[in-house]
DNA sequence: AAAATATACCTTGACAGGCGAGGTAGCTCG
DNA sequence: CGAGCTACCTCGCCTGTCAAGGTATATTTT
C-alpha cells in the first residue's frame, strides 16, 4: 500500500532531519534511503525534496556544502545543525503524541 | 502538548468519518467530541470543519439533513454513507501503515 | 429590556506545502 | 552517438488550513 502525500505533509522536514542524524548526505542519496526504509511505500518527489532543503536551511536546521568528490554530477551535502537536532527531538515527541491522539480519534468506535 | 495543523492535514476527513460511525451528529457537536477525545490537544477550526463537510458531501461520503429539534440554532445533521464507511476502512488501514513507515523513518537512529 | 454568552451555521481570501513539468549537466555503457 | 543513470534546481498550479468576518436563535446576566 502506498501512502498519500497529504498524510505525510508536515513530516517531510522531520524525515529529512532524522536521515541526517545518520551522517551528512546529499539529496539524491537521502531520498533513496528514505524510499528504501519506507519499503517503497513512500518517497519524496524531487520538487518536494529540494523545497524542503531550502526551507530547512533558511530556518537554520541544516547547513550545506559542495562535495568535491567522486565521479558523476556534483553533490550538495547537507548536515544537521544543533538547532536541527533540537527540532528533531521536538518533532519525535510530537509524533508520539500524534499517534496517541489519532489512535483515539480514528481507531475507536466509541469514546 | 498541542499538535500542529500540518501534522493532522490529511486526517481531517478520516476523523470526521470516524466520529460519524458513532451516529449522526452535527458540526458543533462533532467538533466538541473531537476536542474532548483528543484531550484538548486538537480541535478543528470552524472554517476547516465546514470545508471538510462540504468536500465529504460532494464526494458522497456523508449525507446531510436539517434537524427540526430542540432549542437554540438550527442544526445540520450529517450521516456517514456506505461509501463513507468503505473509505473509513481504507483510511484506518492506511493509518496503520503510516504509523509503521513513520516510526521507521523518524524514530530509528540507523537503518 | 439590554447586553452578554453560548449555540450553530457559513463564506471569503490569503498562505503554505506538495508536486507535475520542465530544465541543466556530467558520466557510463553499448 | 544515444540511452540511461546520477544529481541538481525552478516555476506555477492545486489543495487544505484558517483568520476574519458574517448571520441567527436561545439563555443568562445585569
Amino acid at each position: 500500500m502506498s501512502i498519500s502525500a497529504d498524510i505525510l505533509r508536515g513530516h517531510t522536514d522531520t524525515i529529512i532531519l532524522a536521515q541526517l542524524m545518520a551522517g551528512d548526505s546529499y539529496g539524491y542519496e537521502i531520498n533513496k534511503n528514505i524510499s528504501q526504509r519506507a519499503g517503497g511505500a513512500y518517497g519524496f518527489k524531487e520538487a518536494t525534496l529540494y523545497t524542503a532543503f531550502k526551507r530547512l536551511e533558511q530556518n537554520g536546521m541544516i547547513a550545506s556544502y559542495w562535495g568535491d568528490d567522486g565521479p558523476g554530477a556534483r553533490r550538495r551535502y547537507y548536515a544537521i545543525t544543533e538547532a536541527g537536532m533540537r527540532q528533531l527531538a521536538a518533532d519525535r515527541q510530537e509524533w508520539s503524541e500524534t499517534k496517541k491522539v489519532l489512535d483515539a480519534l480514528i481507531l475507536t468506535k466509541e469514546g
